[in-house]
DNA sequence: AGGAGCTGTTTGACCGGTCAGTTAGACTTG
DNA sequence: CAAGTCTAACTGACCGGTCAAACAGCTCCT
């Protein structure tokens, strides 16, 4: 089904055409929406033809499938890679949330894209194993860094599972609450400092203050 | 446009046809997702025919519209009833939490819907200015719990306007991981508490804590 | 009382357009 | 030619929206 993966004799540059329709998918899905973007805007948008599209991809679930993963992979990696500078964990908290708020465009593509992901997850079988893996996977890199801030003491809090969950909460609720916002654009410095803080307020707290 | 809006003289119990649509499409939309739901759907789940749905809704999107009004109408209400009772600070989080968590069903079925809204409105102008409004509606209360807490020196913190946005982050982001779960009936219990402890422990810190 | 006529409600057939998916065949390249 | 790549035209289903006509309740006239 999938032509060839690597050893290609002329791995001719410009020419991976799954690739090409997966770039103009995300761009076009996020812009639009999953729903509202036909297989010919798709195919245009590459400067392909719409037929190409269901002979790479079966089915336009199977392109919207692949087009997540594609973004989720990519935003995954970004995230690991915005962790590894740093070196306390007080800095190695604030790197990675930089590195997630990039930028507004960039940001708001993804998470408009992951909004549908969701959407998708709570309704589609399919979609439900790719959130899932993402979930654990950025989920496991939180942990990481939580537990190793309360093991130098910086952080306090018995359950790093649970902490990362609770972080991850904060970031993914102020990036909700931020693609709603009309003038995104100018906010978003706004936001990505306000979610340090929260962020950085929930971890460095009193060790035994947790209520009930 | 509208017919009649109160003084009417055999005020018909269940008539309002309008009202069986909206129960209807909120049921449908919060299953299989908005654009998956056709008018034809909708009429046949009220016991009606599909020429009325556009006699009401001039368009379908006005019937999203007015659906999500709905709904987001009725559960800042019972926000606000669940925080009504409670009198300590810690308390009235814990209450509120408690009233938000009501029920996985009730919970999936408004909190898919929302993300539906979302997604609109970080694309459609119409959904733009409802979502705005449920969201200062929403964060109000919670900035006044918080000023309340802060005023009685249970909880820390000088913005409670950031800070009512950040519980909110807190709570949006919990139900956002928990409506991807595959076995989220199971797990609404968890999530409630995780949640709590959450927001109990971004609220109640040492005073000075925050960094940079 | 009993139409006649009006107003708001309800239906079902219908139209135009869109779109995922199919197919037949053309173009490359080895 | 043979296999892989690509296109354009087509199909069949679906769906939002329109419309004409049927229908119900009401008032007013005779």
């Amino acid at each position: 089904m999938v032509p060839r993966a690597a050893g290609e004799v002329r791995a001719n540059v410009a020419s991976d055409r799954r690739v090409d329709l997966i770039r103009a998918a995300y761009r076009l899905f996020s812009e639009k929406g999953v729903h509202r973007i036909s297989l010919d805007e798709i195919a245009a948008a590459a400067g392909l033809s719409k037929g190409l599209v269901l002979y790479y991809f079966k089915t336009k679930e199977n392109l919207v499938l692949a087009t997540m993963r594609w973004a989720v992979d990519g935003t995954a990696e970004r995230v690991r890679q915005a962790m590894a500078m740093a070196g306390t964990p007080n800095g190695k908290v604030v790197a990675m949330i930089d590195g997630i708020w990039s930028g507004a465009e960039t940001n708001r593509r993804f998470y408009l894209l992951y909004l549908d992901l969701a959407g998708h997850a709570a309704r589609l079988k399919h979609f439900t194993e790719l959130s899932a893996t993402f979930h654990s996977v950025v989920n496991a890199l939180y942990a990481e860094v939580i537990a190793q801030g309360v093991a130098e003491g910086a952080f306090a809090g018995d359950d790093p599972e649970e902490g990362a969950s609770a972080l991850r909460a904060i970031i993914d609720g102020f990036f909700l609450q931020w693609l709603q916002e009309a003038d995104w654009e100018r906010l978003h410095p706004w936001y990505r400092e306000a979610c340090k803080r929260a962020a950085l307020t929930y971890l460095t707290r009193v060790p035994g203050s947790p209520a009930p």
